[in-house]
DNA sequence: GCACCTATCTGAACGATGTCAACATCATCT
DNA sequence: AGATGATGTTGACATCGTTCAGATAGGTGC
């Protein structure tokens, strides 16, 4: 195992299987979507024979949530820069949203392989629970932004409406029937944005007195 | 043709295969999940060969076009019901989110089966046009609960949040991660709408003077 | 009554997929 | 060096979506 890292000669074992599948994998999501992706394809692309793979995952399904792994560790950062891009609490989670979606909207192949385990499992996905994940940044900027951290309750009400309304506008906002409206608002992103302050669960509290 | 009712006889000729397949199929949703849901296994159902389906279907898909179909129309009259439940407008806003909601966790499987479509070709759901969808009549309801109908673009703009909304809450409402929340809400209905009246899409102006 | 026509259904087949078992190869420890 | 276990390969199986040639029936014109 020398030239790990070389990567030039592949002559029986590969070196670093499990993380060139992942690779594989989400070079095919963005090249052929999540209908192309299946085991053997990715084997194929990783150039290795339709089994290979089993001695890294347990299933196919294994192998997507690694490739998901990757997806939610890149949102949480995308997340997390966002809510850098503002000292202003209340600007900071309106950009958190905005950074959600737009990262779906960006990766929309890897988004759906991402949200599949969730659903079929009815689990939040792993990584949601991790320190730096999208999930704990949306509660931490609440907080930031004026949420009473001592009412568990409505904190965490907070923050599971916000990564709902998150998680609707991202699967909702290709759709094609809202492109002239898209067009009207000056592109996909003021679009997000318009929506999600509409609903308003990224721009909570003090400023719901504009009435108009 | 003449015993199309009976569904005794299976002679030969089936008499109305299109509406059993598609009965077929939403039985093995409920009874096995979306992952089930594979042609062969409509026609195995239904009790005919694995190619009678394609004199009735083009594709799988719309086959799955069909069953979805029926689950849009189900969840518009879902709603339209909701919406009479009271006379206040604003209730019945609410209500028409609950419903959505509910539908979709009474009928998970048909629910991703529906959705599926609508996110493969980035567009809306053919039902959610129609006068009576769904869709129209939480527009129908925002105007009632006071939103201005000569504002095309804010009306657009709030129906697409409520819609989203919804959306992601039917989708994430599952997670076993609120589980608890939900033991201390009284159940899923009422964790629904609490979770809906913090996103506040259902619940709008009006009340927008609340800033505590 | 009869012959045809068209819609509908069957049967067998093809290629692709997920998965597994048996075998091959290599890196490493002793 | 030789054994061992991790990692690949080959070949096989069942299932899936799909197609195509032929069987079957219902309806229509004679």
């Amino acid at each position: 195992m020398r030239e790990t890292s070389s990567a030039l000669a592949r002559p029986y074992h590969h070196g670093d299987l499990s993380r060139a599948l992942v690779q594989a994998g989400r070079r095919i999501l963005e090249r052929e979507g999540p209908a192309a992706l299946s085991l053997r394809a990715v084997a194929r692309e990783a150039g290795v024979s339709p089994a290979a793979p089993y001695h890294h995952f347990k299933d196919k399904g294994d192998l997507l949530d690694a490739i998901s792994g990757e997806g939610w560790k890149e949102l949480g950062s995308a997340v997390a820069a966002a809510r850098l891009e503002s000292a202003n609490p209340r600007a900071a989670l309106s950009n958190i949203g905005v950074a959600y979606v737009c990262f779906a909207r960006d990766n929309p192949a890897l988004y759906r392989v991402m949200y599949r385990g969730a659903c079929d499992r009815e689990t939040m996905p792993e990584q949601a629970k991790d320190a730096d994940s999208g999930w704990s940044h949306v509660r931490g900027a609440l907080v930031e932004a004026g949420a009473d951290p001592d009412q568990a309750r409505e904190l965490q009400l907070a923050t599971i409406a916000a990564w709902c309304a998150a998680h609707g506008v991202a699967e909702m906002a290709g759709f094609k029937e809202f492109e002239s409206l898209k067009a009207q608002l000056g592109g996909e992103r003021p679009f997000v944005r318009a929506v999600l302050d509409h609903i308003g669960v990224f721009t909570p509290k003090a400023k719901a007195a504009r009435v108009d």
